[in-house]
DNA sequence: TTTGACATTATCACCCATGTGAAGGTTTGA
DNA sequence: TCAAACCTTCACATGGGTGATAATGTCAAA
């Protein structure tokens, strides 16, 4: 498919999608008139570089992660690469701790929203004010 | 303290805690020689500024959801206020959106983990090599 | 009490990442 | 033929820092 349909399909902007191949996260091929032809694994590929942008995972990184991220369990490999490895280890673990920091926050918001919910029902019931 | 030891402390740079102050997340006083003067509780805080920072939250945010992260569970609101409120659930269901993605690549990328280890324990043990 | 090292101050400018806007040119397709 | 879709390229915007300079403050040893 043309550069058009990929961005209507994942509602990401052309003007992304080009970033994107020019930040290397996307390869898609030429036709003969400079069009670029994407295929179709390229729209549950270009939503998931979405998903990780917005969690905040660098272009640099994604990079080197999305082959791994087939939702697959039987991977095969062919020849496992020390340095790879490592370097996904460390993705990892980094993006649990971000999970620990996250949760964290949202109960503690969640908790404060609770709160607010209470004081707004005090207030309806009748309770004496604190203002 | 003084900005040296918060530094030494937190482990972040002066230059990122004057970089802070002026994001609006700090305000230290000030002594009379124009040195700022930084107080106890700034030693959790600036930590925490970086913990989400890291996660991927920007300072804007950071700034309006920091007075509601105080991790006791009794906190009382005198002024409820619905913009506030609105503010903090959008950020919330944020926050379990990311966490839900984060979750889901982390786990294929363990899983990739485990396969590359399997294919590195099968060279070991004199399978066929695939290369 | 002065000297010298070290901490702090402010300010200006610069870097990288992630986009975004706009100009100017080519290709497609009704 | 003409609009819409595509192409490249250059430039700008924003967020989160970082580096360098020059001036002042502190403190201890000579």
């Amino acid at each position: 498919m043309r550069i058009g349909e990929l961005s209507r399909r994942t509602g990401v902007p052309t003007r992304m999608l080009r970033y994107y191949e020019e930040q290397g996260l996307i390869a898609p091929r030429r036709r003969e008139n400079g069009y670029r032809e994407y295929g179709e694994y390229l729209v549950d590929r270009v939503r998931k570089i979405r998903e990780l942008l917005d969690s905040g995972i660098p272009t640099r990184i994604i990079g080197d992660m999305l082959p791994c991220l087939d939702d697959t369990s039987d991977t095969v490999i062919a020849e496992p690469d020390p340095e790879l490895r490592a370097l996904l280890v460390e993705q990892r673990d980094k993006m649990s701790e971000r999970i620990t920091v996250l949760e964290h926050n949202r109960d503690a918001l969640d908790r404060y929203i609770v709160a607010m919910d209470r004081a707004e029902r005090d207030v309806a019931d009748g309770a004496v004010s604190t203002v």
